[in-house]
Order: structure tokens, then C-alpha cells, then sequence
DNA sequence: ATGGTCGCGCAGCGA
């Protein structure tokens, strides 16, 4: 089972984009992030028309996420599932795809350290970690995938000196990030892939794609029986080239799920 | 080259 994340920063202008890497990357599962979309503008149709069905959560113009799946959509559910007051933005969906509890998400970005988008950011993560500890099982398949907007360590962006003093890369952010994985989550593709000049994530200014220049927010964080399966991983470059591209690339990980 | 780019939506913000 194939299952993949990709912030495609607008769903309206990528989906020939999405499109062309379904056909080619054919994953069980996709979670989807700034779609910029209002539901009712989301192309259900043509995702059925490739064997997949469909689940969104946008509010049109900014953030919006939605999970694509060719193995069964259950349960879904738009935001944060713990009977609490909803998130101002659509940034989260759940849904069981096969033996798997997925959610997309996408992590606020904090815009700058000390910001009240800052404070929204690390509180967004601690409420996620709350839910995880109230409502779910580390023992249990379950995926999260999405932009986290946090570099998890130094070697997860081209220079760190660049980073001095600018969010993504905080220790608040990244204290956020390990209490879910001391939950019970860990990131699947750094498990396979611990070489260092990995990244998910180019600004589309200056060349910094060609120039190698990226960071790696972009995360499948899963429980240990998803984790301890997975036969595969990949940040697909390929899908970062070429005409029109998101300024993130798309991550996919293969697990085994005859061993779940 | 002292700025570089997108997307949204039609100015300027967010990333």
C-alpha cells in the first residue's frame, strides 16, 4: 500500500499536475494540502475518473486539505475530532483507508518567531498531541501526512545558519514534533532514508531548487506496525521540474500491509 | 543582478 503527502499550493492550478502523478506514481493513498479551495469547488469527479474516491475540507482562497484513496474512504471526519471548539482554519481530515487511520494536515506556519501565528502553531501541535493520547492507540495503523511546517533536525534543511532566528527550525517547534512521536509516531521516510540533503519543500525564488537549496517539512509520521512495514520511500523530484509545479514535492512511502 | 516567485484576485498578503 502506497501512501503519499503533497502540499500542492492550490488545487485549481496543480490538478494537471496531480493528475499526471496519479497516473505515474499510482499511490493507494494521497493526502493533499493547500488545495485553496471551498468544497464545492473541489474536482471529486475527477479524481473518481482515476479509481479514486474523494474526501476535502477547504474553506476556499487559503489552506484547505483533503485525502484521496483507491483502498477505501471511512469515517471521515473535517478537523480536529475531539468535541473541542473547531480550528479557525481548515488545516486537518481524517479517514480510514484499508487497514490504515490516515489524516491529512497541514500545520500552520507560524510566519515569525514570537507571532501570534507562532503561538497558533505550537498550540495547533499540542492540541494534536492531546487528541492522539485521548482517542487513539500507538499499537494501531495509523498515518499522519503533511506539511508540518517544522524541519525535525539541522540536517533537514540546506544550511541552518540561513535559519538563525526564523521559525520552522525552532526548539519549540521541534519540542511540538518529538511529543507526537514520544506518542508513538515516527517519520517514516527518515527511517529509511538518514542521509543528510534530503528535502520536500523549495522556495520558488532565487533558484533555490536547482541550487539544492530546500527543507524537508513535508512528514508521514507513523505508528511502529505501519513503521516497522514499510519496504520503501521517496521524495519524487521529478515531480518539483517541469511546468507549473507545486513548490513542494510530493513524499510516498510503500508499506507491507500483509505484515500489518 | 542588492532582487529574485507563485497563487489569489485585482492590492497586497501569505508562503
Amino acid at each position: 500500500m502506497r501512501i503519499a503527502t503533497w502540499n500542492v499550493n492550490s488545487l485549481k492550478a496543480r490538478l494537471p499536475r496531480v493528475e499526471e502523478w496519479l497516473a505515474y506514481a499510482r499511490p493507494d493513498v494521497l493526502c493533499l494540502q493547500e488545495t485553496k479551495l471551498a468544497d464545492s469547488a473541489f474536482p471529486g469527479l475527477a479524481f473518481e475518473s482515476l479509481g479514486y474516491r474523494s474526501a476535502h475540507h477547504g474553506e476556499g482562497r487559503w489552506n484547505g486539505v483533503a485525502i484521496l484513496s483507491r483502498v477505501g474512504l471511512d469515517d471521515v471526519v473535517a478537523g480536529f475530532d475531539d468535541s473541542r471548539e473547531p480550528d479557525v482554519d481548515a488545516r486537518m481530515l481524517w479517514a480510514t483507508c484499508g487497514p490504515v487511520r490516515v489524516c491529512s494536515v497541514y500545520v500552520p506556519n507560524g510566519r515569525e518567531v514570537g507571532h501570534d501565528h507562532y503561538r497558533y502553531k505550537l498550540d495547533w501541535l499540542a492540541r494534536l498531541r492531546q487528541h492522539l493520547e485521548a482517542a487513539h492507540d500507538p499499537a494501531r495503523p495509523l498515518v499522519i501526512g503533511g506539511d508540518f511546517n517544522i524541519a525535525p533536525a539541522d540536517a533537514d534543511v540546506w544550511d541552518i545558519a540561513a535559519f538563525e532566528g526564523s521559525t520552522h527550525v525552532t526548539e519549540p517547534e521541534r519540542e511540538a514534533l518529538r511529543a507526537l512521536e514520544e506518542w508513538g509516531l515516527e517519520d517514516a521516510f527518515r527511517r529509511l532514508h538518514p542521509e543528510p540533503g534530503l528535502y520536500s519543500y523549495w522556495d520558488y525564488r532565487a533558484g533555490m531548487f536547482h541550487k539544492r537549496q530546500g527543507m524537508r517539512i513535508d512528514l508521514l509520521l507513523a505508528t511502529a506496525p505501519v513503521v516497522e512495514t514499510v519496504t520503501f520511500a521517496l521524495v519524487d523530484r521529478q515531480a518539483r521540474k517541469g511546468k507549473l509545479p507545486s513548490d513542494h514535492a510530493p513524499v510516498l512511502i510503500d508499506v507491507d500491509t500483509d505484515r500489518l
